[in-house]
DNA sequence: TTGCTCCTCACGTCACGTGAGGTGGC
DNA sequence: TTGCTCCTCACGTCACGTGAGGTGGC
């Protein structure tokens, strides 16, 4: 670099100014996506500060996974119609990829919180405690035939949610009105649900009577006879709505037997009064 | 699938349900990362609705750029302790790309704004009017010598920005303290910006005289002569601070002699009255 | 002479995408 | 018989990463 004070820089340099790899760099240059300012008489690189604002905006377009190929047709025609064009179109593209990405940290987020629930958890217990709400997604009531098993009526819980546009990626839980209902058929939810934080509909903070099953989808072992035990034990007349869903499942761990089901019951404190509360929706359903 | 209700569906069901393609399921098969719960007598892949979070919960690591081997040890090794541990982790990781996320907005965003406002603007165009107020970050004082041109002092803005940590993927502006300050040497500024949105400093709001010129950087053309002569016409005795950027540059033109700057000059309306106002800064300069 | 940076060329790799050629149930 | 879905290879591709072998200025 000459001393007339020329705003020439070398690869390395321009490397660590705008966070892009050398071997990145030299690959841009090779296919003609993005190429030196100019090339000393040793054939080096060099690269002018001014080019830094053009990478950084090949860098975000390609973090937008536009393939190079198009950002070089985009650069290479460059002008300010179309530019504003682009930009105006990618404004939109960000906007999406934002969505997703907040998608994905409630999604970790709520695994984890499923998971942290489960740590050291008794699977004996049975307490009452005041649990906060929580937002779901409910499904449309179920239609389960006589001594079916819940297969068929869950799959169709997973098309229907499908087409409605219900996500999927959060646990499905499983919904009764009533205690008895749930002791009726404890793997025959009235309607299933998505966990989805995102959801209309809501489970009400308030008192619960807390109880935990292990093992596969469906299998409830002793769980709805150590409930009844308890509530008589307790002198708890009545409770509902029932909100089961799993805390440790196929994503947290391998083995089935070792699923965590937690069964919230919604009670009030002290002796039973007045009919159960109905569940809040925060919208209409059919 | 049987009548008795197997809950297990074919790849493209899958690929439809999780919004993941059949050849990626294929050849995530194929790297023992992901396999469908069973194979059928004709070799056909069957997955069951309960694997739908898995592979979400693959799509969402994937999503964070880790690599997809792995992705396969974290799944291989799945318990509630190791989970936890990886869900605490990127649930950090997922943060900050949403922070980068932001970012690639604010800067898509910005620069569409300047070339909006560069579309159908009268180059020759002098006028007084409101502005917004804008959020930038100002540089250090720079230290001309004289004659020198501008180049040694613009690079040494970037290396200090640079160590500083100042966000340099932003159009670089230049700021004046006052119009006699750039009147006497346009393209020497007493501190460089960067037009950065979260920035600490700020352009205030109010009334700018606002002119513009064509030209590659640091080009000014009779852009001083043109606005004193429009102060003198119009009576406006002083003005300042100034604030220059360009608003068409290498990222949305080709041809340097088609960049557009814009020179804006606090000025008070009507009558000059009292000192030229001081920049306002959100934090402290040495 | 020794480091350090830079160069090109060639080959490897990761995560798929894309046929070709063939099977199997309504 | 005709579509439709599925299968397995094999090869292509995109966006780099990684040496090998060599140059050139302090």
């Amino acid at each position: 670099m000459d001393d007339d004070g020329s705003l020439l820089i070398s690869v390395k340099e321009f490397s660590e100014f705008t966070g892009v790899k050398q071997s990145v760099l030299r690959y841009y240059d090779a296919i003609g996506l993005f190429k030196p300012e100019a090339r000393g008489e040793n054939n080096y690189r060099y690269y002018s500060l001014s080019q830094i604002q053009t990478i950084k905006l090949i860098d975000t377009l390609r973090n937008l996974k536009i393939p190079l190929k198009k950002i070089k047709d985009i650069m290479h025609a460059r002008d300010p119609e179309s530019m504003n064009e682009v930009f105006t179109h990618y404004e939109l593209h960000l906007t999406n990829e934002l969505k997703m990405l907040q998608e994905s940290f409630s999604l970790v987020h709520m695994l984890r919180t499923l998971i942290q629930g489960s740590i050291s958890q008794d699977v004996d217990e049975i307490s009452v405690r005041f649990v906060e709400d929580a937002r779901l997604t409910l499904g449309p009531l179920t239609d389960f035939r006589s001594n079916e098993s819940y297969y068929r009526v869950y799959s169709e819980y997973y098309r229907s949610a499908r087409s409605s546009g219900v996500n999927l990626s959060y646990p499905i839980g499983g919904y009764f009105d009533t205690v008895e209902e749930f002791q009726a058929s404890p793997s025959r939810p009235k309607r299933y649900f998505s966990l989805d934080p995102n959801g209309l509909d809501v489970m009400p903070a308030g008192t619960y009577l807390t109880a935990f099953a292990q093992g596969g989808y469906g299998e409830m072992g002793d769980l709805p006879e150590r409930i009844g035990a308890y509530m008589e034990e307790n002198g708890i007349a009545r409770g509902g709505p029932v909100y089961q869903i799993y805390m440790l499942n196929e994503v947290s761990v391998q083995d089935p037997q070792a699923y965590l089901q937690r069964t919230m019951i919604k009670v009030d404190r002290g002796p039973a009064k007045g009919p159960p509360s109905v569940p809040q929706t925060g919208r209409k359903r059919i």
